[in-house]
DNA sequence: AAACACCACATTGTCTACAATTACATTGAT
DNA sequence: ATCAATGTAATTGTAGACAATGTGGTGTTT
């Protein structure tokens, strides 16, 4: 989708880098597996000096803790931390929805609309295509933050929450999403952007991304709930 | 100035961070310069290990420029960049005192009042207290920020554009600024907090950094133009 | 004189070995 | 039996040596 796997990174550290990435996002290091330096690096066939430094930038992620002599472990994803992420998702996509409007190619806007169209066919054919709704989901988000033209905010909403985000979709698969709903808010917040209304287009993204958030809440409270009930 | 290693931090490659950090930002390794790690190395009397892993996580803090085979620069900051690290600020820190409304304590409030009665007493004593306004402006804002208690917010910005922004106090330090006003925006942020007026605190605090991000616009134009009248 | 090829040098990337610190288990005392 | 202390084993942190790559200069050719 994002990552062209076109040629191979010059460096064994880098290489490393992404690959340990994907293992940790896609759930072959679960959360709060311990991360054994030699064995990982046996494992890769790498030394541990480019398995540390690799081990340094993914701490730089937040998908790592790492804990002086004595290791680092695969960050476990509460609906806490979460819904604190869903909190910056707001601000920082509304932020980009209002920029978008001011710089998106009519290019781009026709790709956003095929895409949306692609994504109403599949929902209304297969009812209930959690997955590729979820991975649509991140292409139209995706698209808009790029056509933010602020790279500061591309970096940080795709480099650095990106990952996490993946992580908590491999983590809970239980979510339940709601992709008539949320198709429908794409809708809107293209007619937006196509209107050039970068209020607007902002106002409904942030609604957009709240309203997500409000359903991890929600489902926060009744693990409570059911955990009180237990007692 | 002393380099040696004291008991603060217990490894040497956490040290080296953060005095290379310091270093950096504060232009000791001026922007676009060179950092040779045996060089590096050797004037801190580590070994490159350490110092690489220190590069490692220096490098995703976005303040240094890796190219592999061929070395580390300190990266420079354009206005260009800058504008957009404000607009991020524009959105994250609207997003804090929103939230700052929601969470923060009568002691935190009377503490930020304090702080901006200082500040405008050292105002009227000193006129153009250039550098002791922009000190307390970090004050003001990083109060308010830790009052959101979300942690990643906090996070993203106290540890991931706190230094970008200080590298650029030091690289340009004829911005100029504008006490005064600033203060009274200070001020207005700060009622709309003790009123626990959750959306126009964040209005206000946009508003108050867009401003700021207007000022270095406005500049960036006159340097354009000048570049410009030169040719 | 300009452009290209080649070689030597310096710098970065990686590996192996060693030192330092921590975790766990065993042992002894209360 | 529980708790504390200590020693051992395993893991992480660091150092120095070696390999791989990029840079710059020199010399030749057109």
């Amino acid at each position: 989708m994002i990552h062209s796997i076109e040629i191979k990174e010059p460096t064994k550290s880098e290489n490393l880098t992404e690959q340990l990435i994907e293992a940790i996002v896609s759930g072959e290091y679960p959360p709060g597996s311990k991360i054994s330096e030699t064995e990982i690096a046996r494992f890769f066939n790498v030394s541990r000096g480019p398995l540390r430094e690799a081990l340094m930038r993914i701490e730089g992620l937040n998908l790592i803790e790492r804990v002086p002599h004595v290791g680092a472990r695969v960050v476990t994803l509460s609906p806490e931390k979460l819904i604190e992420i869903y909190a910056v998702r707001e601000a920082l996509e509304g932020m980009a929805a209002n920029l978008a409007c001011k710089h998106i190619t009519d290019q781009e806007i026709a790709a956003l609309e095929k895409l949306l169209t692609q994504h109403k066919e599949h929902i209304e054919q297969v009812d209930g295509a959690y997955y590729f709704h979820q991975h649509g989901d991140f292409d139209f988000h995706y698209q808009i933050i790029k056509a933010s033209r602020n790279s500061k905010l591309i970096s940080l909403l795709c480099d650095e929450l990106y990952h996490l985000l993946r992580m908590y979709r491999y983590q809970s698969p239980s979510t339940q999403s709601r992709p008539t709903h949320a198709l429908n808010e794409h809708f809107n917040i293209l007619t937006a952007i196509k209107e050039r209304d970068a209020e607007l287009a902002e106002m409904l993204m942030r609604r957009h991304i709240k309203r997500s958030r409000e359903l991890i809440e929600n489902q926060l409270i009744e693990e409570k709930e059911k955990a009180n009930d237990a007692r």
